[in-house]
DNA sequence: CGTCTTTGACCAGCGC
DNA sequence: GCGCTGGTCAAAGACG
C-alpha cells in the first residue's frame, strides 16, 4: 500500500522549501517531507528526460554522495518540479485574496469564505462560538488559529475501502455518517487508549480523490502517545502529552510507513521534535529514557531538516541565485563607489 | 468475556 | 414549526 501525505490545500505533500513557504503564508498545518521518507513507486509515469541542466547537476552531486539512485533522483526532480508549479498556483491564488479584502463590497464575502474554510477545519470551536457576530467569530478564528485541531491528508491504496488510519493511537469507532457533500461515509472515532481521553477524529475520503483519506483530529490527549512505548517516537513528553495528532512517527520500514503520517503541527518548534536517533532508544519501554533521548537528539532533527533543505534542487538554486545576486549587487556598488 | 464495529435512532443547530 | 444536516448514542453482532 502506498501512502503519501498531502497538504491542507489538498495537493500533494510539498518538499521542505514549499512547506516553509506554506508556513510563512500561514497555511494550516506544517508538514515535513524528505525524499527518503517518500515511498518508492510514486509518479511512475513521470518522464525524467525533461529536466533542466541544473537539476542534472544536482543529480550528479546526489549520486556522487551515494544518497539516492539516478532513477530515484529523477523521480524526485520530477516531483519537485510538479510541486513547484503547484506552489506557484497557490501563491497566485493567495495573492488574490488580500486584493479582495481591499474592496469593501468583497471584504465581507471574503471574510465569510475564510470563516467557512475555518469552520470546515474547526467544527467544535465554531459550534462553541454560535451566537456571536461575524466580526467576533472572525476575530476568534484568528485568535484560535493555533488550536489543537488539525487535518491530515493521507494517500492510500484506492482499493482499500477501510477508513482506518494507523497513527499510533488506539481508536474506537462510534459512528459513521454519509455527509451531504461527499458520497463517501465519514467515520467518527474516539481515543480509547486512556479512559476519559477527549480526543476525537473524523476520517473521510476526499471528494476529489477517493484515494485520499482526510483525517480531522480534535482535542488534546490526556496521556502519553502510545507510540512512545511501541515502535514509533514522539517528541519530548512535554510536547507529545496532550496533543491531538501523531506528533512525529518514524516508520521502522517502508511497510510500517503505511498509513502512518508525518506531521509537524504548526505550533511545534524544531527543538521540540524527535529524531531518528531517538527512535532506537524508544524501543525501550521506559518513558524516562525516551524523554532523555528525545532531548539529546533534537539537534539531529534540525540537521535532518537542514539537510533536506540543502538537498532540494529548487532551494539550492534559489540560494545560489540569491547569493550570486547579492554578490553582483555588492560588486556593482563597489564599482560605483570607486568611480 | 472483553473489545470493537456496525447501524439505526436520537438529538441539537440552523435555515427557511 | 418543519426539514435538513452533522454528530452522538447504544444495542446487537463479530471477533479474538
Amino acid at each position: 500500500m502506498k501512502t503519501t501525505l498531502l497538504t491542507a490545500s489538498g495537493g500533494p505533500m510539498p518538499s521542505v522549501t514549499e512547506s516553509l513557504v506554506e508556513t510563512k503564508l500561514g497555511l494550516g498545518i506544517n508538514t515535513f517531507w524528505h525524499p527518503r521518507n517518500h515511498p518508492k513507486g510514486e509518479n511512475e509515469g513521470d518522464n525524467p528526460d525533461d529536466e533542466t541542466r541544473g537539476d542534472r547537476h544536482v543529480a550528479t552531486n546526489y549520486k556522487q554522495e551515494g544518497m539516492v539512485s539516478t532513477e530515484e533522483f529523477n523521480r524526485i526532480i520530477s516531483e519537485n518540479k510538479r510541486l513547484t508549479e503547484l506552489l506557484l498556483t497557490m501563491l497566485v491564488d493567495m495573492r488574490g485574496r488580500p486584493a479582495d479584502l481591499h474592496s469593501p463590497e468583497n471584504a465581507q464575502a471574503v471574510r465569510k469564505r475564510k470563516f467557512e474554510d475555518y469552520e470546515w477545519t474547526n467544527p467544535i470551536r465554531i459550534s462553541e462560538s454560535s451566537g456571536s457576530t461575524d466580526e467576533e467569530m472572525y476575530g476568534r478564528m484568528q485568535e484560535n488559529s493555533r488550536m489543537k485541531v488539525s487535518r491530515v491528508y493521507i494517500r492510500v491504496d484506492p482499493s482499500d475501502m477501510s477508513l482506518n488510519v494507523k497513527d499510533g493511537y488506539h481508536w474506537r469507532k462510534y459512528g459513521q455518517k454519509v455527509t451531504r457533500d461527499n458520497p463517501s461515509p465519514r467515520a467518527y472515532f474516539k481515543c480509547s487508549f486512556a479512559p476519559g481521553c477527549p480526543v476525537k477524529k473524523k476520517v473521510q475520503r476526499s471528494v476529489d480523490d477517493p484515494s485520499v483519506l482526510v483525517t480531522t483530529y480534535e482535542g488534546k490527549h490526556n496521556h502519553h502517545s502510545p507510540t512512545l512505548i511501541t515502535k514509533t517516537v514522539s517528541p519530548s513528553s512535554s510536547y507529545s502529552q496532550g496533543h491531538s495528532t501523531p506528533a512525529f512517527v518514524i516508520p521502522d520500514s517502508p511497510a510500517m510507513a503505511t498509513r502512518r503520517p508525518y506531521i509537524i503541527p504548526d505550533h511545534v518548534q524544531a527543538s521540540e521534535l524527535p529524531t531518528p536517533a531517538a527512535k532506537h532508544t524508544a524501543q525501550e519501554t521506559s518513558t524516562d529514557a525516551i524523554s532523555d533521548s528525545a532531548g539529546k537528539a533534537s539537534g539531529l532533527l534540525v540537521q535532518q531538516m537542514v539537510s533536506s533543505l540543502t538537498r532540494d534542487p529548487n532551494f539550492t538554486e534559489a540560494v545560489a541565485a540569491a547569493i550570486s545576486g547579492r554578490i553582483l549587487h555588492q560588486e556593482l556598488s563597489r564599482e560605483l563607489e570607486e568611480k
